[in-house]
DNA sequence: CCAAAATTAGGTCACTTGTCCAAGTGCGCC
DNA sequence: GGCGCACTTGGACAAGTGACCTAATTTTGG
């Protein structure tokens, strides 16, 4: 199983201007994901930017209109790169779609280990509770990353409806994603994780494989006590 | 089951002083943690819950010291109210321990649902990642949550040895919390929690009740291809 | 009643914040 | 080679920040 690193930030080239505008632009948001990174939302001022691409306050001010469009940008850019490796993902070959889930799991878990997904996130989150527009962009984010568990799911039993699937792929995504907080980088258990994934992949697996069609829903409907 | 309410704050009661001076002291925490969940971290500032409190900005600085210690205080108070839950919920009367776990599962989803979760943890995570007195105090909190789970994992599965029942622990704990982006209030899919709660249900109870002593660490230890 | 506790009102302090602007510099293209 | 636009500079600005202070006032509980 091949390292699979996501790349910091995923920039849509701007039509006009020349190569060191880019590379300011770049520059600048890269900058500001360190900080954000490593300090926190709260040091995500345009001094302390500034500061740490080495420029000037006002110069900020000629690329991004507003800090409020500087960190539009920065999200945009750092989700859009999840994104484009989660298409790459998709499309790689493998043996089994059961083996293929679990090649899934593991990249998911292993990336979950690294320092920039382990921070930025939890500040996404955070975020998307208080910035619609952050909130909506992540989701978006989330869709894409289901629409390969969504497939892998369905191959693996055919059986199941669409609405299952959807759920049950909601359920793995966010089962990977509440580890970050635990066995992220750094954390107390980063150590385990390895033995976190096993159980990871074996609990997928096991759900995709043996969830019969209207299961869920069926066991959802008895409420209270069973009746007579 | 009952509807289980975890209470917004548990303050320790201070020695000396009079009914009111207490009552200050639990408004402030009550209005900076309204302002938490209601508005973000960003909202934290004196002025905004003196002017939430109806109080004056300087009889806070009666209270706390610092700001600092005003969020400390103010984590403590609602961690310390999660914990005193946790701890009712484990020496609650049940049937068997499957059936145990399903309820403990079940309390875990709904609270996540409520409003004050949903927003209050996401911004924990964040802190944690950049100041390590929160980041311990958060896990002091999920520590003790887990007690549980380990107690009940080794009723369902007693030959399972305790460090195998804690990593089994710590991914059911992380798997639930994961859902809070997905599943909690307001949240796309927080209408699908019900249906995430069976899955989850299942899917914990199979994993305790199979998860045979060194699978683990056995399935680890095969790393790249098989051997021959 | 009275001392302690709680609260108010106001202000000052040095500092940081985002925004904006006028004047520069220097690179890329004709 | 020089023109012009892209880029860069440094500073000004009002508003907000936490911390700290004094003095007066109200409330509380024994």
């Amino acid at each position: 199983m091949a390292n699979f690193i996501v790349p910091d930030l995923k920039i849509t080239p701007r039509s006009g201007g020349y190569a060191r505008g880019q590379d300011g632009f770049e520059h600048i948001l890269r900058s500001a994901l360190s900080l954000l990174v490593n300090h926190g939302s709260a040091a995500l001022t345009l001094r302390r930017i500034a500061a740490e691409s080495g420029m000037n306050v006002g110069n900020l001010n000629y690329y991004f209109r507003s800090k409020d469009e500087l960190i539009r940008e920065l999200l945009d850019a750092v989700i859009s790169s999840y994104e484009e490796s989660f298409d790459e993902i998709i499309h790689e070959p493998g043996a089994s779609a059961e083996a293929r889930l679990e090649n899934l799991v593991t990249l998911i878990l292993e990336d979950i280990t690294t320092k920039k997904t382990t921070r930025f996130f939890p500040e996404l989150w955070a975020m998307a509770n208080h910035a619609p527009f952050v909130h909506d962009r992540m989701n978006e984010l989330y869709e894409r990353a289901r629409v390969s568990l969504n497939e892998l799911i369905a191959e693996i039993n055919p059986a199941l409806p669409g609405d299952e699937r959807e759920i049950l792929a909601l359920f793995i995504s966010g089962s990977m994603e509440g580890l970050t907080m635990f066995a992220g980088y750094e954390k107390p258990w980063c150590r385990q994780m390895p033995m976190l994934e096993v159980i990871a992949r074996r609990s997928f697996v096991h759900l995709a494989r043996t969830l019969r069609p209207g299961e869920i829903k069926r066991t959802m409907d008895i409420p209270a006590p069973a009746r007579d």
